[in-house]
DNA sequence: CCAAAAGTGTTAGTCGTACACCCATGT
DNA sequence: ACATGGGTGTACGACTAACACTTTTGG
């Protein structure tokens, strides 16, 4: 192929994340706010340019680390967003990824060379983003209830453990529906991805609830 | 961002197709020769770079009609490669989707502008592809076995109708088991996707097997 | 009438769901 | 001792899996 050809020209690859966390049962996703052009002083998604010298997950990483100071997370591909025209200065593609993680863990700055201001929004109140980031928002969310459902993705929520009324409710607010106590507790066992600590934990109540935590092994069973 | 910024430039889009099909009992893909280089003469996914004024699908089903004279068919991405050495010209990024069709509704180019051959060659007699397309291959495998066990795909391997003995020898080739018959049938059944026709073909034996076609809804419930 | 594959029904076991009572702790 | 949520077991219905015989057609 031929580098000088206007039709492959300027091309260029961004990278998106859908970064997403649930805190009193309210699900939340991290957005920061541009500090300049495009869409200068817009609250957008953690995005940016990938350079020529990385991978796709490598530079979606650099980026949040730049923007948000969060670092060493699980992200995952769900979509790709090529509309032709979705980004004004030059024609570039957007490749998005999903995660999911405790804020608590991280220290999340809230101004940085090229932000001004980062935040986790609830995401039944996203305000207008730049590009074409509430679509990007909308895919990533419906993905994310299937991934919940269909694969262990919120070991990445959890990496020290948890409390069953904990997930319970992380999977009743992502997935907008109440579970059985006695019910979920043995379905989310009978995955075989969990185990339990002799560790127990206060949640709501005052009786202590036990602490379990996800198995190395991974799972080609379903959860809900 | 700065268009000039040298880690930007001469990035490109790559998209790649894993095409499937199945005949008598045997997974095959679509591979294509190469006529030029980089890679000249090598056999290879069907790829090509990206154009500025085309979303990526569109692009693909391009690269497809040019490169196999196949147009009209069912792409759905699967997963982005990004290695940075994967292409030896310049920094691409390939984007690859995966579909199925029936191999006998189309009129396979051998020779076009672009290659010099093509074939749809079994699943475990592939050769050394150009690229990372060895790779992206057994991925596309991979995917494609969840899909059909996850998804209505192979409602695009039967646009017009298939037999019971027909789609089950397809599940059993692609996920190398078997089904009990009777049970294969009901759990079909059960899924919703699928309705009965009038029509009856013969498949294996003399007795003639009732047609079925896939409905028009979409499902969420699994096959397998 | 024989061969070859297509079609069907029943049963046992497993899994999902609905539901009620006791337990541990803080105040 | 009481209030709050955490922990457990059982029974019923639905689904899954195992399995054998009858039907249709071509030769």
């Amino acid at each position: 192929m031929d580098k000088k050809n206007p039709k492959y020209q300027n091309q260029g690859i961004h990278v998106v994340s859908a970064l997403f966390t649930v805190e009193k049962g309210i699900t939340k996703v991290l957005i920061i706010k541009r500090k300049y052009d495009p869409y200068q002083g817009m609250w957008a998604l953690v995005s940016g340019a990938l350079y020529n010298d990385e991978e796709v997950l490598d530079g979606l990483k650099r980026e949040l680390k730049e923007k948000t100071g969060i670092e060493n997370i699980h992200l995952e591909l769900f979509d790709v967003f090529s509309r032709v025209d979705r980004s004004p200065a030059m024609r570039m593609v957007g490749i998005a990824y999903l995660g999911i993680v405790d804020k608590e863990k991280f220290h999340l700055l809230k101004e940085t060379l090229k932000t001004t201001d980062a935040d986790w929004i609830p995401i039944d109140k996203i305000p207008k983003l730049a590009f074409d980031h509430n679509e990007i928002l909308e895919k990533a969310i419906e993905v994310l209830k299937i991934r919940i459902r269909k694969t262990d993705l919120l070991r990445h929520l959890y990496p020290v453990g948890f409390t069953m009324p904990e997930i319970q409710k992380v999977y009743e607010s992502i997935l907008n529906r109440t579970f059985d106590r006695r019910n979920f507790r043995k379905k989310l066992l009978s995955t075989g991805m969990i185990e339990e600590t002799p560790r127990a934990e206060k949640f709501e109540g005052n009786k202590p609830a036990k602490v379990y935590i996800f198995k190395e092994n991974q799972i080609d069973k379903d959860v809900f």
